[in-house]
RNA sequence: GGCCCGGUGGUCAAGCGGCUAAGACACCGCCCUUUCACGGCGGUAACACGGGUUCGAUUCCCGUCCGGGUCACCA
């Protein structure tokens, strides 16, 4: 077969060959070392957590060796392409410190646009790029066109599509693509003309030389070394509208960008027989490979599963949703991909997590279980170490967004909001009772009488005492009081209740008495907050003032008849 | 089912032939304490199983089991 006349029937309108592309991809010049990574998503909707993670080791990886990290937009299936997807993923990256030097960025108008010299970075405008190596492939004899139609190949699959697989039906489905695959690669040249003058759309296979019978070593950078059969199977570089598959738009797009180091998810490494075969084909140097490991999440029946997109927690937006800041979800993250960054983290403190040293070899080779234990726990000590003014501003922000009577509330009287959110903070031992800014509300929602409540019961005791406790404590009670007098006025109530002012004394004797002035100081928390679980009384009383607390105490007392 | 990856406490994980098998989160207890927290101290809890190799296996090899991924003109 003459493979020159059969290239250029199938694409006479590609003139350029492959060195003529070649010259406009020149390499990049670099310090040793450096890497040249990237991140590339397909636009088919928001940033998933299972993305922001191979990103951020991208990211890491690229700036930590002053190279170059660069997004690429892999639109190459219209079908499931978003309108404004790409736009979103670039702000939400941003958002979470991932920042590109090169590629699809933001324009002022906020549409995406080139930045770099090794674009386009969209690949749906690489058409003719792809055609001209598949073209090239096709001369060589290492490639052909295939007029099999979609309907038809499903027939074939139709085994497939069922939800119980039997051993001896995939099986069957094998032996039949198989025969068919190869049953496609033979045809002829008037064949192909006659397709081609009927206007039949056809897409462009490799025609894969590998022996399922041999082993093909690699090496990965986080998995180690991986053995797999050589492929053998005639995957489609070009499909029927001219775009590549991902495959082959990998193959090229990675050489001639000059991507050093492919940072992908898991799920990539059954492909890696293609790709090796493919880079070979293409006489393309293979770049670097990581796979790394995916998230999980437990499903109903308690068994891990890949965190896809439904999931809670899979979509970033649901993280500004659920008030958790970016920087939290960033040294989560870090957390997760580097199991040396908390020891790191401990003795710097004061450093942000860009400056600790990501290290390809303590990256984890099994996949792991979303956790918010561990994120809640991460944000806690983040927000703990903010000042209260820098807390008011966040939690203002995301209050206005999500939350607009709170927020509202908080904006009303700022000088008093910044005091209740300066309760415990700024010491050796700051409170960490905020892991999102929606914690905030029912931490300190009852500053505000507007969404004051009796929350939690009060502590078991007989509502006489209860009643006295009250009573006693707003008789006593004079705003202006020191902590020390007001303190002892409390113990005051306990001893003449029979409850027991000192600790020791009730610890080493609690029969002696009928409780201890916890109990008596649980009882006026109640009244005044409305929970069992607030911070310090006698700073909420200074705050919400002795109006207000006389008011809701004496209310209380009301409903105790 | 084929192929590939993985398997240390509930979770994330140190470990890389000899250790009382780290640490963090969660949980429990004690201490501190006017409450709630914070903090301090302590505790429960793990090398999937079976064969090898070896003087000695969590560590190396093989098998089994279990978990995950993947098998498209999707990425």
């Amino acid at each position: 077969m003459d493979f020159n006349a059969l290239a250029e029937m199938l694409f006479p309108h590609i003139t350029e060959t492959p060195a003529d592309v070649e010259a406009k991809y020149p390499p990049r010049n670099l310090p040793e070392g450096a890497k040249v990574t990237r991140f590339a998503p397909s636009p088919t909707g928001f940033v998933h957590f299972g993305g922001l993670f191979p990103s951020t080791v991208a990211e890491r990886l690229a700036h930590q060796s002053g190279g170059v990290f660069y997004l690429r937009i892999e639109d190459t299936d219209a079908k499931r392409e978003v309108e404004g997807a790409a736009e979103g993923l670039i702000k939400t990256l941003a958002t979470y410190g991932i920042n590109f030097d090169e590629g699809a960025i933001l324009d002022e108008s906020g549409k995406v646009a080139d930045k770099g010299a090794y674009g386009p970075y969209k690949q749906s405008m690489r058409g003719p790029i792809y055609q001209t190596f598949a073209k090239q492939l096709v001369r060589e004899g290492k490639a052909y066109p295939c007029f099999t139609t979609e309907e038809e190949l499903d027939e074939l699959q139709q085994v497939n599509k069922k939800e119980e697989i039997k051993n001896t039906d995939w099986q069957a489905e094998a032996e039949s693509r198989r025969a068919e695959m190869l049953a496609r690669r033979s045809f002829t040249m008037e064949e192909v003309k006659e397709h081609l003058d009927a206007g039949h759309p056809f897409v462009v296979r490799i025609l894969a030389n590998g022996d399922p019978e041999k082993k093909v070593k690699f090496t990965d950078l986080v998995k180690g070394a991986i053995e797999f059969p050589e492929n053998d199977e005639d995957f489609v570089l070009l499909k029927s509208d001219g775009i590549p598959t991902y495959h082959f738009a990998h193959a090229v797009d990675d050489h001639l960008m000059g991507t050093t180091h492919v940072i992908r998810g898991e799920e990539w490494l059954p492909s890696l027989p293609k790709h090796v075969q493919l880079f070979s084909y293409l006489g393309f140097k293979l770049p670097k490979y990581m796979h790394i490991a995916q998230i999980m999440r437990l499903d109903e029946n308690g068994n891990k599963k890949k965190l896809s997109k439904r999931d809670m927690g899979a979509n970033m937006d649901d993280y500004t949703r659920m008030g958790y800041s970016p920087e939290a979800v960033c040294e989560y993250v870090m957390t997760l991909l580097n199991s040396n960054y908390e020891e790191w983290h401990a003795k710097n403190l004061d450093k942000p997590y860009t400056e600790f040293p990501f290290n390809i070899k303590k990256m984890s080779v099994s996949g792991c279980l979303f956790d918010f234990n561990k994120l809640n726990d991460v944000s806690k000590n983040i927000l703990s170490r903010m000042t209260a003014e820098g807390v008011y501003e966040k939690l203002t922000v995301w209050a206005s967004a999500f939350d607009p009577d709170f927020a509202e509330a908080l904006t009303s009287d700022k000088e008093m909001a910044v005091k209740i959110l300066s309760i415990g903070r700024g010491g050796k031992k700051p409170r960490k009772d905020l892991a999102t800014w929606a914690d905030a509300k029912p931490y300190m929602g009852f500053f505000y009488d507007k969404f004051f409540a009796i929350e939690d019961e009060y502590p078991a005791f007989d509502q006489d005492i209860i009643k006295a406790t009250l009573e006693k404590f707003l008789e006593t009670y004079n705003y202006a009081d020191e902590m020390n007098v007001w303190f002892d006025k409390i113990k005051a109530i306990a001893d003449s209740l029979g409850f027991a002012s000192d600790m020791k004394a009730y610890k080493a004797n609690p029969e002696a008495f009928k409780g201890n002035v916890a109990d008596i100081s649980a009882f006026i928390r109640v009244a005044v907050t409305g929970k069992q679980n607030a911070p310090d009384l006698y700073t909420v009383m200074q705050i919400i003032g002795e109006e207000k607390t006389r008011a809701r105490i004496s209310a209380q007392i009301d409903t105790m008849k």
